[in-house]
DNA sequence: ACCTGAACACCGTTCAAGT
DNA sequence: ACCTGAACACCGTTCAAGT
């Protein structure tokens, strides 16, 4: 099922991987499974051993720690994320798709993502994501310090953006429901004297707290529109094409 | 030291708070001081007890969880980061300091950050912010829904993009280092044929990745220009005061 | 030569036993 | 009535003892 980049990388964690049933890719399949059903709270090495048939201490003859399978699984994700990706003609829909493919593989996997997300390995599917954005970021007319800057900056955007919806949705789901019911009821209880602003909106604003998408998408278009304005060389779309609504 | 918004919460919190020396207040001042020295790794309640000279378990008479203790923590960042602000006359600087503030105190305290940034708490600093934020967008012409959801996207884009950022900070510096001299390498040591884009910026790309400030307001310049472009309202500034560079 | 699992030094949290 | 600290069920990780 995963894409196989793994191959000489024995250099790197497979140091003392030995026959038998584990790999490492089982592994952070694994890991994905358990984070999935327990979150962070019940992602642990001896649980992921014993999940897996093995040794509560079998992980460690593969990872060197947990925080080795944790930049292992950050590669997964980012993997999944490019996985079948190719540049679009028009640079603006390069970076759109690739910031809303982390974000969605994020989303699928929200508490592997909270721990993954500011995380770098390095490796073949982060260089292709980083040498798409630079090709884009090249197209729109950016060079040198400046494309290296704009290159930086979408990328902490689609990270960090992604890592910190994610980090929320790894929560408990009673925690994150007490969370936005309780927003939803601090609105209504504000003062219209003290807080005019939040008194207008307290109907509109809780609706938005329940549309992750619409506002995830506003603030890419915030952004987006932003780069374009910024750009030395628009995109060759007909005009409009990427317009604010 | 800290302010103190803190009276009528019993209710919330302080249920078994007693007479002796601690206090929440106390606490979270220590919990940011062991998290500014030892990371999120060393932040335990139990070590939390000692450093304040009382019992391992002391903690709990004053907090119910580690989690309510988090909470707590989160709010003294916000209050600490709107401590003092009033909004300017220009709504586009009202939103660019709000924004810098969080991350100038989410960089002060990053493990704290990197526990809190996702985090909400509806407390007084929080609203005040909300409702400040609300104020700009509103000077900005957008209205009802749309204001909504302008103001999630910027309440978003300012913790996120903070929040990353702190959790990178918060590793271990030799983990950071480690990073960072890795992403060095591996620009380096890219292919010509295969990553042109990367190859061509091989020495922009390390410098550009040690100056945390410029690419923070690269983003932040970015993001803001899209606001202004889609506002109905332009601030009263002479024109070009917000030009980007 | 390789793997296992006992063991260490911790956690977060609870609650019986004390004062 | 309130607080303490022993105790529980875990962690991440190591390494002596086995095969």
């Amino acid at each position: 099922m995963s894409t196989n980049v793994e191959s000489k990388e024995g250099d790197r964690r497979g140091e003392r991987l030995k026959r038998g049933i584990l790999t490492p890719e089982l592994i952070v399949e694994e890991s994905l499974g358990l984070l999935d059903g327990g979150g962070v709270a019940g992602f642990s090495l001896p649980k992921l051993g014993r999940v897996l048939g093995a040794d509560p201490t079998a992980v460690y003859r593969y990872f060197r720690s947990k925080d080795d399978l944790i930049l292992a699984i950050a590669d997964r994700l980012i993997e999944q994320a490019v996985a079948g990706f190719t540049p679009s003609a028009c640079w603006v829909d390069t970076i759109f798709e690739l910031a809303r493919r982390i974000r969605t593989v994020y989303r699928e996997h929200p508490a592997a993502a909270s721990l993954a997300s500011y995380r770098t390995t390095q490796r073949p599917a982060e260089m292709r994501a980083v040498e798409w954005l630079l090709g884009a970021v090249n197209e729109a007319g950016f060079a040198g310090e400046q494309a290296a800057l704009v290159y930086r900056a979408i990328a902490d955007f689609s990270l960090y953006m992604a890592g910190g919806e994610a980090a929320l949705l790894g929560l408990d789901p009673d925690q994150q429901e007490a969370d936005a019911s309780a927003w939803t009821r601090a609105y209504r209880a504000v003062d219209a004297d003290e807080h005019p602003n939040i008194w207008a909106l307290r109907d509109a604003l809780p609706r938005v707290g329940d549309d992750d998408d619409a506002v995830y998408e506003r603030a890419l278009a915030l952004f987006m529109a932003g780069i374009q304005a910024a750009a030395p060389a628009p995109c060759r779309c007909p005009p409009g094409t990427h317009a604010l609504k």
